[in-house]
RNA sequence: GCGCCCGUAGCUCAGUGGAUCAGAGCAGCAGACUUCGGAUCUGCCGGUCGGGGGUUCGAAUCCCUCCGGGCGCGCCA
């Protein structure tokens, strides 16, 4: 909403002088260079051949505007135009934020579009461990973000319950049975699961089925198997639960085999010479889609590799007319999201519209030194340990605040500060602070929806606070593109900070006359929307009183 | 060895198509309202943007190279 006003006389003024470039408004570091700056008129100079300063008179020369609105424009440095706003244009935003309420920030801009996120996608063989964090609240905030913009948002969570990990677990249970029957009967080291839960499943058995699975057979295994699934996917919706993360589709790779999905992939991908056999198993050329060797897709066993399945399921999922197909996954699947493509787009699916967002490992940091989570009891320390240690909302947000590229440093001391320097804490608290002002305008009985002023805003710190209001729509829409939670949650550190310094600066409930204390309280009323929206895309809750 | 990501202040990180670009938070130091929540606000201190080359009128940003860290490189997922 900001940029919009100037985007559109920018973008009116290229077009009359027949100069084809995007209106590109940015928001100039420093308060001298004006409020808002393009640096269009450089970026026409090559293709031009003109010098910039002399595009940007014509550019000046071409533009129609408000002059309420827009109080001077000025050439600056190598070629940028500088705007410098007047109050009107502030008055202007300010009204424009109230009369869109509760939607403030979200846009339409992908309206009709649908989009697919793909995150989590733990296999039910154990509680979400601290590092799943990470992918749980970059994905939900990610599908909040594009739904902000108007798309249609499937959550899906992709889950693995017939390979090889899956019998391990029930082998691990079993065994956890038998010795539970007090027979014994030896733990697989190796590849079983060790974890406390498995004991915990195994005693549900015992209590359920007594001593009836003690003969060691498939049916029994299966029963195990089936058991420990259920509830480790149990404890993992528990565990998303508490996030506020809820999923719309759980697609069962074990429903490909069963559909004829993979049978008809390899036969596709044979069709196109992609396909051979070599040493009993049928291998994929992926040499010969650019990358650096061929991989197997179905083992000498019979078995399918992971690979088959995820090419299958990627077909499937570009197959729905999505839009957008989001994957989120961690650093550790580089290597197979390139394998996965490549065959995709060899079977002819247009995979511009998939967007991996790779997240880097998370490494948590205790007394400045890395170390590893722990229970006293030594047992393994799971997602739900962090949130119960933290709470939901610190979780959600540190997991998020950063880019997802980065190796994420989770500082538990910070985590644990329930103080003005955990950043969540303060976005918090001014949402609070401004839910007390109003419960005490309330008491002194103001009219808080009544009409206001904007044009008293003339404060510094009240301009100041308009401006970083009015960036909020921006802010959506390019953390939305980018799919780049981070940049919300940067943005709100900055609403809060500019409300801050306003409260601090002018008195609301005190001021010198009636229309101001609406004004400010209009003004407060739409720093609550703002902060309310924006952590609601972090998943982070917004209360009234801390 | 190969592929991807990262290297910016003591720490954690921004820097959105190169340009008005050396920035924020935390830590440290010094201050602030008799009043709407001090979980707040104001100021100060602090950096050869990993090193070196190159392109350019101009590079934290683009290219090359080296160094350092992470993650991969299975008939595991």
């Amino acid at each position: 909403m900001f940029f919009e006003y100037i985007r559109t006389v920018l973008g009116n003024a290229l077009e009359r002088l027949g100069y084809r470039a995007e209106p590109h408004v940015e928001l100039p570091r420093h308060e001298s260079h004006g409020d808002a700056a393009t640096p269009v008129a450089m970026q026409l100079a090559k293709q031009l051949g003109k010098p910039p300063r002399t595009i940007a008179e014509e550019l000046i020369a071409a533009m129609e505007y408000d002059p309420s609105m827009i109080a001077a424009l000025e050439i600056a440095g190598p070629g940028f135009i500088n705007f410098r706003l007047l109050p009107g244009y502030y008055a202007d935003v300010a009204r424009r934020i109230r009369a869109v309420g509760d939607r403030y920030g979200f846009s339409e801009r992908y309206i009709g579009k649908r989009a697919n996120v793909e995150y989590v996608s733990a296999n039910p063989t154990g509680p979400l461990h601290p590092g799943h964090g990470r992918n749980v609240a970059l994905g939900d905030s990610i599908a909040r973000l594009l739904e902000a913009v108007g798309y249609r948002v499937t959550r899906e969570y992709y889950f693995n319950n017939a390979g090889r990990q899956m019998q391990n677990l029930a082998r691990s249970i079993y065994a956890r049975y038998r010795q539970l029957l007090g027979d014994d009967y030896p733990f697989d080291d190796e590849n079983g699961y060790r974890g406390q839960y498995i004991v915990e499943i195994a005693r549900e058995l015992v209590e359920e089925y007594g001593d009836q699975l003690r003969e060691e057979s498939e049916e029994h295994l299966a029963i195990c198997r089936a058991k420990g699934e259920a509830w480790c996917f149990a404890s993992i919706r528990r565990t998303l639960e508490r996030l506020d993360v809820h999923h719309d589709v759980y697609f069962n790779e074990y429903s490909l085999y069963t559909d004829g999905h993979i049978a008809r992939t390899v036969e596709q991908l044979r069709q196109r010479g992609l396909v051979y056999e070599k040493d009993g198993a049928t291998w994929i050329a992926t040499t010969k889609l650019g990358l650096e060797q061929d991989r197997v897709i179905i083992k000498s066993t019979g078995e399918p590799t992971y690979r088959l399945p995820d090419i299958a399921y990627h077909c499937i999922k570009l197959s729905r007319g999505d839009d957008l197909v989001v994957d989120v996954f961690g650093a550790d699947h580089i290597a197979t999201i390139q394998e996965v493509l490549a065959a995709v787009r060899a079977l002819g699916y247009d995979t511009t519209r998939v967007k991996v967002v790779l997240h880097q490992m998370v490494t948590f940091l205790k007394d400045g030194v890395p170390y590893k989570l722990s229970k006293r009891s030594g047992e393994q320390y799971t997602l739900d340990d962090l949130i119960e240690e933290l709470g939901a909302d610190v979780v959600r947000y540190f997991f998020a605040m950063r880019a997802a590229e980065t190796q994420l440093v989770f500082d538990m001391d910070l985590a644990r500060e329930q103080s003005e320097t955990n950043p969540v804490f303060y976005l918090q608290y001014a949402h609070a602070r401004i839910c007390s002002v109003f419960a005490n305008a309330e008491q002194l009985g103001i009219d808080v929806s009544g009409h206001a002023d904007f044009h008293l805003l003339e404060h510094p710190a009240e301009c100041a606070l308009i401006k970083v209001l009015a960036q909020f729509p921006d802010v959506v829409l390019r953390a939305a593109e980018s799919l780049a939670p981070y940049i919300v949650a940067d943005y709100l550190h900055t609403a809060a900070e500019a409300f801050h310094t306003f409260y601090h600066e002018c008195r609301i409930l005190g001021a010198p006359r009636d229309e101001i204390v609406r004004a400010r309280l209009a003004l407060a009323q739409a720093t609550r929307t703002v902060l309310r929206n924006g952590l609601h895309l972090l998943g982070v809750s917004a209360p009234e009183r801390m």
